[in-house]
DNA sequence: ATAGGTAAACTGCACCGAGTAGTTTACATT
DNA sequence: AATGTAAACTACTCGGTGCAGTTTACCTAT
């Protein structure tokens, strides 16, 4: 078997692929399925054979997104490693996820309905949630293994985000600033973990 | 002359008050004009009267909620204090800032808009810049006194701010989070310093 | 394998009811 | 008589549906 693209499963595809634009570019309410089905070069009746509705649609696009992330970046804990070291690689993963073209687009599609509707918030963020779990577990380890001052592992993972969220986050989805270059977003993982340490090791 | 209310003038405040209600309920698309001026108590041919167009009474909320900022906040600095306690109401006062109910107001009003919008993101953002360049000119000024380590300045403001944004603002924006209380102010503020200091102190 | 037939999917359009921003009309209050 | 009002109205767009006719996919019979 090629490709195997049976007609039916192409449309479908074109038809997830022209929403994903549209709701990108105009929000869940200024999207309209008629220019979603021409985008798709389908015809309308064809997207609700599809999807019952424009709601549905857009939850299956959210969680299209939402699944297409590798989802490693789960630093592990290593206690004769240094500590520079594996938080380094920890900023650097964050960083590469912030990157991403399809993390971008996601938060691009969510965060602006996110502020008017809760459900969609928290559904998204527990459908990937365990990211920040990571750090905060590493974080814990670390400072049960005597090599962080002790302190409210959780604040702390917030802290870390927080500092490379607002160099390599916020300005971009608001403002649309540039995203870093290579050798930005080097001076942002060493310097967020440059200030970490400063503060909390032991 | 006492309060001196003209009648129209009434009607107009009742219908800027309507229309930020509305505006922040439901965003600039899924506002309507009906229910707003349902919501004033007033006519909507009255709405037409005060304002030319939805467009033009939305950035009028956005421009008023923008005035509405004592926009105090400008620390300036003692060469003679000590840092920690500048850098201490620095950071209460933007906490201080986040936690207003006009400035989160504004926030849920435009931040969604501007995703889609960057001529409303860089006018709002024009329209109260200067707070950004208070925190900046003052680490600036800290650094040419050799009383912390030279640095890019601008970096590290936003460092600051992100530390404190990641705990008291993004996440009451966008997963309706509670405010934190006077006390996890304190901490928030308390840290935020801490973690400078610790990375910047000279 | 190829031809033929069937069922499912697609198309394009007309259409519905609701709701939109914005305008006009006709009445009521002062 | 003058002003401001509510209600009706315009011209549209929206999400969603019904339907008639066409295309595709697939299975069968030769």
């Amino acid at each position: 078997m090629e490709k195997a693209l049976t007609l039916t499963e192409k449309k479908r595809l074109d038809i997830l692929a022209a929403a994903q634009d549209e709701f990108k570019e105009k929000g869940f309410l200024g999207a309209s399925m008629d220019s979603l089905a021409k985008r798709a070069e389908v015809s309308k009746r064809t997207v609700y054979n599809h999807f019952p509705s424009k709601e549905v649609l857009f939850h299956n696009i959210v969680k299209e997104l939402c699944d297409s992330f590798s989802q490693a970046a789960n630093i592990q804990y290593h206690p004769n490693k240094p500590l520079d070291e594996q938080l380094y690689v920890a900023a650097t993963s964050e960083i590469e996820l912030l990157a991403s073209e399809c993390f971008r687009d996601l938060n691009r599609i969510t965060i602006s309905e996110c502020i008017r509707s809760p459900e969609l918030a928290s559904s998204t963020l527990e459908h990937l949630g365990q990211q920040k779990d990571g750090l905060h577990v590493w974080i814990s380890e670390a400072m049960n293994d005597g090599r962080l001052k002790t302190a409210d592992a959780n604040f702390a993972a917030q802290q870390f985000l927080g500092l490379i969220k607002a160099s390599a986050f916020w300005p971009q989805l608001f403002m649309s600033q540039t995203f870093p270059s290579p050798e930005q977003q080097k001076i942002i993982a060493d310097d967020t973990v440059l200030m970490f340490l400063a503060r909390y090791k032991a």
